[in-house]
DNA sequence: TCGTCTATCTGACGGATTGTCAGAACTGAA
DNA sequence: TTCAGTTCTGACAATCCGTCAGATAGACGA
């Protein structure tokens, strides 16, 4: 079921496992140092010390890689929605909260971006495949706070004239293209900190309805 | 000066120029289909009727093609800029303001997405030649709205707890993004009116610290 | 009209990458 | 050690890359 499987669908052994490993790192270290546009499949091959027929063994292409790679996210992602989805059942101060959630997201995205920004990429070049992991990635934050804003509605503490998933987007939005910007920012003396505090009450204010100061 | 030149360097002429203009068209309209990152140097030049070698004359690769289209995004954008910047100054309800902004931003995304993602890409991907055209594209923004924040915040409507360029920053950011979400969002029954006025509300409150509501 | 000059384009090439086999090398069990 | 199943690779045809030298086309003067 969820074994892993060869291109020709075997399913493959212990070995043949760890030369699957060994070909998805070199893959995302390849990703990270020289861009996702000319990554081809023998600098992978190479880099791992095997014949590029062997990479062809366990995916298509680099993207089919790539693709492999981005599944892995959404379970490597897990621990930040858990952690948001304790902190907000419990009610406490929000804005504690929120600071931790964008810090640990921009943790995350310093170490993932190269994998993260091809995902979106292909999601939004609207191959099928990359929108539904897309969509697996990025559910438990929308549904998480689509509800806020949705309670924040319900009790008058928030305008209905904000449509609640395009709120939600919005922040996402800011939170995923936002650690992009940090070096622009940093040379500009804006610091992580500063960022990171800032995007924290955006989402705060924007998600329950509390005015910024 | 500003003439165009081909690899060799010569200026080229009226012929030439025809020629290379065909080739960028047709390079935009393959993005658009196909993506970026399976797009061959010998795919543009087939669906163009011309030898590689053609190709090879204008730019040094694919990527090099994008960059000369995401050069000239800078001043297709110039009129939003522009309109922006006369919208601001006069400082009317501003609401409106930002829905205009808003959504003719959206449409400028209808057209011309395929070709600013992969200038953001390239540009997140720490390509100083990318990185470039990202500033230069995005500076009118930037500048207009940290100069909101920061007016907003010196007449004590916004509190000082937000960092200007993170603030703006982070309305780019939503700017740039919810357009590539909207399919799913109109999926789920938000529609691009709502997305829109959601953008505009949330751009206006974290510009200028007026309420949500 | 013709020939000439120059800008532009391309055929053809060596080299690299892609993707696919059949079979070689490896591994663990007997 | 032998054997059977698994994993890996050399070798190949097809395609793409990137670069020439030379072919072609258009402008212009005679």
């Amino acid at each position: 079921m969820s074994d892993t499987t060869a291109t020709d669908g075997r399913v493959i052994g212990e070995r043949a496992l760890q030369t699957r490993r060994r070909i998805l790192e070199t893959t995302a270290a390849l990703l990270r140092e020289q861009g996702a546009l000319d990554l081809k499949v023998m600098d992978v091959a190479r880099e791992v010390g095997a014949s590029p027929a062997t990479f062809y063994q366990y995916f298509a292409d680099v993207e089919d890689a790539i693709f492999a790679l981005s599944v892995e996210m959404i379970e490597k992602v897990a621990p930040i929605h858990a952690q948001m989805a304790a902190d907000w059942n419990e009610g406490a101060s929000g804005l504690d909260h929120a600071r931790r959630l964008v810090s640990e997201y921009t943790d995350f995205w310093d170490v993932n971006g190269a994998v993260l920004r091809i995902m979106l990429l292909r999601a939004d070049e609207r191959d099928e495949r990359f929108r539904q992991i897309r969509r697996d990635y990025n559910a438990p934050f929308m549904t998480a706070m689509v509800a806020k804003v949705r309670a924040a509605q319900d009790s008058g503490r928030l305008t209905t004239a904000l449509d609640a998933e395009a709120t939600a987007g919005a922040m996402l939005a800011a939170l995923d293209r936002l650690p992009n910007y940090r070096e622009g920012f940093e040379k500009r003396g804006t610091s992580r900190e500063a960022m990171i505090e800032t995007v924290a009450r955006l989402l705060y204010s924007s998600l329950t309805g509390e005015p910024f100061g």
